[in-house]
DNA sequence: CTCTCCTTGGCAACCGGTTGACAAAATGTT
DNA sequence: AACATTTTGTCAACCGGTTGCCAAGGAGAG
């Protein structure tokens, strides 16, 4: 129908025409009004608004619908309306097994509310981060950020737009989801203490995540209630490869157990000392966060705090969705879920006692 | 603006005042043309179809856009034209590590072709599938399929509206992208016929599956040619837990090596053994497919055929880029990726030989 | 200095729904 | 039976781009 025609159309521009515009499926609002003897937007009253119509005109219009095999357009309905069913999550890296959770938690709300999931990654960069989420911005209805690398002003500067979630980071007039970290670092410091360990370190992630920020907090203050010393040392990054190269500073700092950022740090670590003839837990005690899937295939299976990832993304995708309800409280507030220590082989008693 | 103004709206109605409609970034083209002096029109072919348009009113236009922080509504955009600059991606379980690759290499060449993707879970569910399918098929420019439980005609029926791009299954008609598994089966099974294996065991997966009966194919025909035997057992589900319940089983075969149909399998079969006092590989070599993430933090690492699924994902994508850009090929050729075998621990010389 | 021909820009219709305003019909009231 | 009220449906404008068609303007040719 809208073909060009003209067989001297340029070829940067030229595709397509195969599945130009199929027969099938595209009736419009047009089609069962004509079909059912009303007003087009009568049909659109009786698809959308519950109650507008009287009963008889509804049922007429619903056939009509379902013998034409009629699906709205969502880009027609988009486009004065700005609604369009879907919500955008980014995450800083989807290789990373932590997001697995999250995505699926969010992906598994969304689809029962009767919204799509648009994923993008932000690699990690604060600036195409933010790029991403623009991006997205134009397209979704709400939008949750993972574990976010941009700045505080950033974020709300997003939020003023369309409703935003944020996932494992605080940030105030925002909504947010974050794992309360001290319940699981308590009780993985009082069992590294009670299992004779005095030194504890642990091993930082980027310097931009919240999340690590306050783990450090959370271990700091921990030791200091159970009168453990608790020194820190960075990483390059929060990676399995990361966790090995950061095996000579735990060495050399002298502690007899780890917390570290996350799993997959713990995992490199743990992978890296047993090579050099350290036996995992005898000699060091290693203590993860997060319980990502794929932590108990190592043996020893890791120690670690479980934050409900899947909670936590399927709790980001509720909010929205109640926003976008309007059955959500006035002033946004940070939802906490627990974490909890999930003891596996990779933590315990200290053999060769200092 | 639109702002109901009427306090007596419903409550079901109601909400997203705080989002209607933000003042700002939301330029039209119309301004644009009021900007810079010119019809709409002019802006929008300047805006799109490079070389319409002189090169100082383009100037023109890009400045004025530039000032007035101007960006398309992709709304307004797919309606007349039907392009959404989106892809679909369709994976059968976002909980299995499989799919994780897939996503990654296909949400990293969309992006990079300046298209989103967006995402949807089956939960391993045919019918599940097909209404994702259709859902998707609606706003996206093209479908990529993973694993795709339905039935080949219905793929083929979704590739008539839209691009269509298989993984891990080949539906003629229909592009798809292929490991070819004979290479890495090869080396897998002349490893263990090399290292005193006479009988092996074939751990299959769901029967649906296109990939799990390839790889029977695969290992049946690789160990005739080895001289070696080859029985097949059903697994209950594609996970660490189904890997669990296969073990009696595996034992009860009499084989001293296992393939099983994906990596999880493996990894709980593995436990399973190891719990029961087996020893891997002296007794019993286990060989994985995939390469998934974590096939390597057991002890011992998994041995296991890898299947490129990053460019997998990434090739799918591209192929549905090339059609939307014309070009493509008419007739859907089925890419085939290479795999190979990966040696780590899991597999070696039976010790106990037979 | 005309007369083509080509480039460039403008007009207006269209994509497919949504929605405020209003009229017609149905219902209830006195 | 006449009037007030509520329900139901229609009209028409609008969301923000895209694109076929046409005309004005400029360049080149004769």
């Amino acid at each position: 129908m809208t073909e060009p025609a003209k067989p001297g159309a340029a070829a940067p521009t030229a595709p397509l025409k195969k599945y130009a515009r199929q027969g099938k499926s595209n009736a419009t609002i047009y089609d069962i009004a004509r079909a059912a003897g009303v007003n087009p937007s009568t049909v659109s009253r009786a698809l959308s608004k519950p109650g507008r119509v009287s009963a008889k005109t509804q049922k007429l219009i619903e056939d009509a619908a379902a013998e034409l095999n009629y699906h709205v357009n969502p880009f027609a309905r988009a486009l004065p309306t700005g609604r369009t069913s879907t919500l955008g999550l980014i995450v800083a890296d989807i290789t990373n097994p932590t997001f697995f959770d999250i995505i699926r938690g969010a992906e598994t709300t969304a689809t029962a509310g009767d919204y799509t999931l648009m994923l993008a990654e932000s690699a990690e960069s604060a600036a195409t981060e933010l790029t991403a989420a623009r991006r997205m911005l134009a397209t979704v209805d709400g939008l949750i950020l993972a574990s976010p690398r941009m700045s505080d002003d950033e974020i709300r500067d997003l939020a003023r737009d369309k409703p935003v979630a944020v996932i494992n980071r605080e940030v105030r007039g925002v909504r947010c989801v974050v794992p309360d970290v001290n319940k699981g670092i308590g009780e993985a410091v009082r069992s590294l203490a009670a299992n004779g360990h005095h030194k504890v370190v642990y091993i930082a992630g980027p310097l931009p995540s919240w999340m690590s920020a306050r783990r450090w907090d959370g271990v700091r203050s921990a030791c200091e209630w159970s009168h453990l010393d608790a020194v820190r040392i960075e990483s390059s990054k929060p990676t399995v490869e990361g966790g090995r190269e950061a095996a000579r500073e735990v060495l050399a700092s002298g502690a007899t157990a780890v917390l570290s950022y996350n799993d997959l740090l713990a995992i490199g670590l743990m992978q890296e000392l047993q090579a050099a003839g350290i036996e995992v837990p005898d000699q060091i005690s290693i203590v993860g966060f997060d319980d990502i899937f794929g932590a108990d295939f190592t043996t020893p299976p890791l120690t670690t705090v479980r934050s409900p990832l899947g909670e936590c993304g399927s709790r980001a995708a509720a909010m929205l969705l109640d926003t976008l309800h309007g059955s959500a409280p006035e002033v946004a507030e940070t939802l906490r879920v627990e974490t909890e220590l999930v003891v596996r082989g990779s933590s315990g008693r200290l053999i060769n006692g200092t």
